[in-house]
DNA sequence: CTGAAAGCGCTTACAG
DNA sequence: CTGAAAGCGCTTACAG
């Protein structure tokens, strides 16, 4: 029967003969009502298959909005989707409600999905901004008194600071990718893969020099080669590595994307990934742990990411958080075949292709 | 500033000089507003930064609620999310938006949830029902009044008259695996594991059933042996395979992962899947892809079927259809390395291992 | 311990 | 073309 009437607490009250304060005051467990008062109550309300109206009730009492929206790019993305498993755990243990939305890596959609999630009144938002938004049309948009945590990649503008921020510790992973790598012996590391303008390559990038001058090595300029962060460009750029003449044996990638294909393009280059060359990763997607070699790589543990996300904005939902503050997550690396020690000596079978 | 009020028709009202109803009308496009008095006030929209209450709309005015509810077991199993993300991307469409929820199997858990996301007043819900879901129990729950699309899984009372319905092609998936085994010469092929409790077991034994008879083969009882739809459960059971003595030289598989443990276990048995042995699974997992061989597999394109669940409810909300519906969705079979012709002599390297 | 009344932000007849 | 009033389902002071 799609055409019967909701029950309300009008319904309740006139069944009980009471008012609809005092049902009001049984929802919410008040102390003020008579015990045999709430079972009456109570009982009606069963008996109804009374559902209580949040959006109803938000609406005289801010506060009773429980929903949290949450926007990515993709949730195909197994990133994105442990990401917000985490969120949804969190969230839901804590009795709230998830609104999702995906932008596609589209600034435009993802103005037209936050404009559409607003007007549902969440309590919070946490975001994780299609590549190029623009932070001062976003705030334009979301207003002032929405909560919002950036989430995975800094908004352009380094107007942040109105705003909570979580990220991953990109730095310390490329750190701790190029120390893997001394530590099995080669000198000679490329970082590969990214463009220099997006933050997160910079991070990277960063967190690889620091680890080479920890061992008092300057990288060659001809170790630095961009490109963009997928495999089928990786595959193509990879000729670029071997240019100069103390050619690397060893590769920190910008992302897998860009290691596996970075594996095959090595291949061409009469060069075998996991024998006479070393290759780490960042991320671990999925297809890292099976590629041929499996690829050593630096992981993020996105649901445990989820967790923080939610975490922190409850916190902040509570009113626990005063200022605006960013958080970094921090990163492991997982060893796999992809990055043996420099001069293992190559397989029975031949080394060239 | 947290503390400032939100802005309201009303606001805009005054500022204009204007009533909240003809405002009103304005945010609605009604043809009604003259056009100069709908630019000043769209004007006033933007300057003051309004945003749409649209639970306040939808509490005088049913019909203005566009919230979906999507409940699944797990948004990290890619198949959900892919799913999901088919979901979010029609009903993003249509201007829409997703509450989304999770079960992780728990049918307390799924309890829960659907109380919760329910009090968001979702406009319709679209269920993966958890495991041992008692459908009687969920009629109680969400009332007669929510249109739901149950996904995935019958509810096992019998009673899903009530509701739409959209399930994967088990039956004519199971067909096509078996099918393709006969075409590569197969004569005695097993049905491995799953349980003959579950609803899509029976339909994918059945599918299997089909294919065989229509090549005029009785199936032997031995070559249907059942066990957990783990990988591990799997392994142990592939024994139970070669027991009796015309044994199989092929199988299909319940679901891609009790066909992975089996490749493991026939390891155990001096076979080798893809060579003297031919599997084929059920799902089309990410691994199946990079498993060694690959494995051949019935996809069904989760991506694809959440487009279809939301295009069913977006119908159902706009009145057309009428009583609720069984639909069934196509699937696929991907041929890859495991599920080689009989009878292909052995590699060169030894066949026992 | 319980009730009458006002009000949250919007929409909908109904007047004008 | 625009406005005044009532009402959606709830909560909150305020009385009693």
């Amino acid at each position: 029967m799609p055409g019967s009437r909701r029950v309300t607490l009008a319904d309740i009250a006139a069944a009980c003969g009471l008012s609809k304060a005092t049902v009001s005051l049984v929802l919410r467990d008040s102390p003020l009502v008579h015990a045999d008062t709430r079972a009456r109550v109570r009982a009606e309300l069963d008996r109804q298959g009374y559902v209580y109206h949040r959006g109803a009730a938000s609406l005289r009492r801010a506060g009773a909005a429980n929903a949290v929206a949450l926007v990515v790019n993709d949730l195909a993305n197994p990133f994105f989707a442990e990401f917000a498993a985490g969120v949804d755990a969190a969230l839901a243990e804590a009795g709230h409600v998830l609104l999702l939305g995906s932008t596609g890596e589209s600034v435009e959609r993802q103005q037209a999905v936050l404009a559409s999630l607003v007007e549902h009144d969440p309590a919070a938002l946490i975001l994780s901004p299609a590549e190029h938004s623009d932070g001062a049309r976003l705030r334009r948009l979301l207003g002032p008194r929405l909560p919002v945590l950036v989430f995975n990649r800094a908004l352009g503008d380094g107007g942040d600071a109105h705003w909570d921020y979580l990220a991953l510790d990109n730095r310390a992973g490329a750190r701790l990718a190029t120390a893997h790598l001394l530590a099995q012996g080669h000198r000679a590391i490329a970082f590969f893969g990214g463009h220099r303008d997006s933050s997160s390559c910079d991070e990277r990038r960063a967190g690889y020099r620091d680890a080479l001058a920890a061992a008092g090595i300057a990288p060659d300029p001809g170790w630095l080669v961009e490109c963009a962060p997928t495999r089928l460009e990786a595959a193509r750029q990879t000729p670029a590595l071997f240019a100069r003449d103390p050619a690397p044996t060893a590769a920190v990638c910008y992302n897998d994307a860009v290691a596996l294909g970075l594996m095959v393009g090595l291949a061409g280059c009469g060069r075998r990934a996991g024998a006479d060359f070393a290759v780490v990763g960042f991320d671990d997607i999925a297809e890292a742990a099976c590629s041929a070699p499996p690829l050593t790589t630096v992981a993020a543990d996105p649901r445990a990411r989820g967790l923080d996300a939610a975490r922190l904005v409850l916190a902040r939902l509570r009113g626990e958080a005063a200022a605006p503050a960013r958080h970094i997550a921090p990163v492991t690396l997982r060893v796999r075949a992809s990055s043996p020690p420099l001069n293992v000596p190559p397989q029975a079978t031949g080394a060239d292709a």
